[in-house]
DNA sequence: TTGAAAGCGATACCAC
DNA sequence: GTGGTATCGCTTTCAA
């Protein structure tokens, strides 16, 4: 763009030739003459001439762009999605642009204006931990703007949804602790607030008392992050406070592993004096010694999923829509740290 | 957009005035009369009305957007990177739209293609460790579309860029390995086409010669990725060849994690046996036991910087301009790894 | 103070 | 086969 940028009206004009004559070459439209068409080719690739995006997406009223609102990048799940979102999009001529709203309300919030004037087609979004308030996701709904949500959903705004099951992940996690003998089996997980966690704690809980056992709430940590120092100070709370336990759920592979590090450092050995299960399968529970036992997300997939359900909506515009939501299923991957 | 959008039309219309007007009004145009001013703002929030993004980048051939060619997302110093460049064009009423590479030539092609069209105003790039040719990138400057590197940059096009001192931080790296009594100092490092990598390795030669050592290639490697496996490939190679040495420096903390489990599984103790030096302070580097003495790369200024010469390129336009290149400073940061 | 009209770049309908 | 022109939403002269 900028000074420097050819247009159809530089190609006309040295050809002397309308407009017109040169959008329909351009456009491999059969009524023109061959040798006009071979012209204006011609000429088009000596200028590297490149059609004006902006110019298109005002008259088509269509932008080809897929925003992305999300609350972490470095993050291998999140980061999967989004591979999986941008895959699908460029399959299909669509680009992404991605707003990272740093686990930030405020800065969700601007996103979501960002996003909201015309700039993209549709929205994909994630909701930050913090979000309580979602007036300003409803505005899309208001304004007819197609909208996906996954992870991390509002419950009360009826459009599609792409979510893992939580709830299940979880019930087999701690399933797998108790069956591998375990008794006492402490939760630490993150904000409450959040839909992910409390279906996250909900398997935990319905694990425990399908066995028989009962949740003990002098081991259960609701955390505020959800990252590694609340793993560590939880875990250091629980012995501090004389609790017996010989395993940890921890609802996020960052608490799992803080939560480890601090049994090593009171001298439990991890998985022989304790279980850990970490979720989420974060590259780091590989290389983390011992090894991280935790809850595989089909991250790829669920961008996948999302993308073609918005694309899905941007197509059938006018027509009717019924939001559906999609569960993704999980695997468990069994490591060192609940390997007894 | 689409069907629902309210335009200023819509708002002229119903307060039976014209467009110009209430275009004026909405820009604050002091010659407006005060009372169709108030008119028509209230209108416009009435209906929640939202300038029309590509109209008005159509209309002042510009779109207020910074595109971004990165290689990773799921990578901490980078991560840092795209946030410096967001706070520094958010705070100037920019948008950032990101393209992952995944480390592929052929989607940077395609990446640098998409922001050619007059999607965005100005580009920020870091090629992949295989881009070679770069003709690509020169299209932009051909253009005159304001263009800056960072990291890794690319040596023969004449524009701004942004680097790490990475000679000077390998050199320091090495010499606190040599000045804590290591006398055999291995090298791990990702594809030496790169610059980055020619710099690191120069630093690691040169803070050898300097104390009167020289380099044994039979500990020295180049890898073709950075990533973990060439890290402990690496090692397993070094020791299987019964080769000697007392540290290893890896060009990336992948490379150097990669190696200590290695190490660990050979029955040698780091850093007792062998000082273990990584670059880049990801946050496993902390996490991991040993922790990792590593190199910390200031991520955030990087981007922050970046984004600003670019902003800079884009505000002077037809001026002269002088491509400057910034190089800036690391910290070490010594971990367990190699405390002895 | 306000309105009419040109123009940003590309497309598509209507003439010829 | 080709040219003229309206149009997308908005800003900005130029007139009134």
């Amino acid at each position: 763009m900028k000074s420097g940028q050819v247009t159809i009206k530089d190609i006309a004009k040295e050809l002397n030739i309308s407009v017109s004559t040169v959008s329909r070459a351009l456009a491999g439209n059969p009524l023109v003459k061959p040798s006009t068409k071979a012209a204006v080719i011609e000429l088009a690739e000596k200028l590297n001439y490149q059609p004006n995006y902006t110019a298109l997406s005002l008259r088509n009223n269509t932008t080809k762009t897929l925003g992305v609102i999300i609350p972490q990048l470095v993050h291998d799940f999140f980061s999967m999605v989004v591979r999986g979102i941008e895959d699908v999009a460029y399959a299909s001529g669509y680009s992404v642009i991605i707003c990272n709203s740093h686990e930030s309300y405020e800065r969700e919030v601007i996103d979501t204006k960002t996003l909201m004037n015309g700039r993209v087609d549709g929205v994909l979004a994630c909701i930050t931990k913090h979000t309580k308030d979602v007036t300003h996701f409803k505005e899309f709904v208001n304004r007819s703007i197609p909208l996906v949500f996954f992870d991390c959903v509002v419950d009360d705004i009826d459009t599609d949804k792409v979510i893992i099951d939580d709830y299940e992940a979880s019930y087999n996690a701690v399933n797998h602790l108790i069956e591998t003998g375990r008794k006492h089996i402490a939760y630490i997980g993150g904000p409450i607030s959040l839909l992910i966690n409390q279906n996250r704690y909900k398997g935990y809980k319905d694990a425990l008392e399908k066995h028989g056992m009962s949740v003990n709430d002098n081991i259960v940590a609701h955390c505020e992050t959800g990252d590694f120092a609340d793993g560590t100070s939880s875990a250091k709370k629980f012995m501090d406070n004389n609790q017996q336990f010989d395993a940890i759920f921890g609802a996020t592979d960052m608490l799992a592993i803080g939560a480890i590090k601090h049994l090593k450092k009171a001298g439990k050995v991890v998985p022989h004096d304790i279980s850990v299960f970490g979720f989420s399968n974060w590259k780091i529970s590989e290389l983390y010694e011992p090894s991280l036992s935790t809850v595989d997300q089909p991250g790829y997939e669920m961008g996948r999923i999302s993308a073609e359900l918005l694309l899905n909506q941007i197509r059938n515009e006018d027509d009717t829509f019924s939001p559906k939501t999609e569960i993704l299923k999980t695997d468990l991957i069994v490591r060192e740290s609940s390997t007894i």
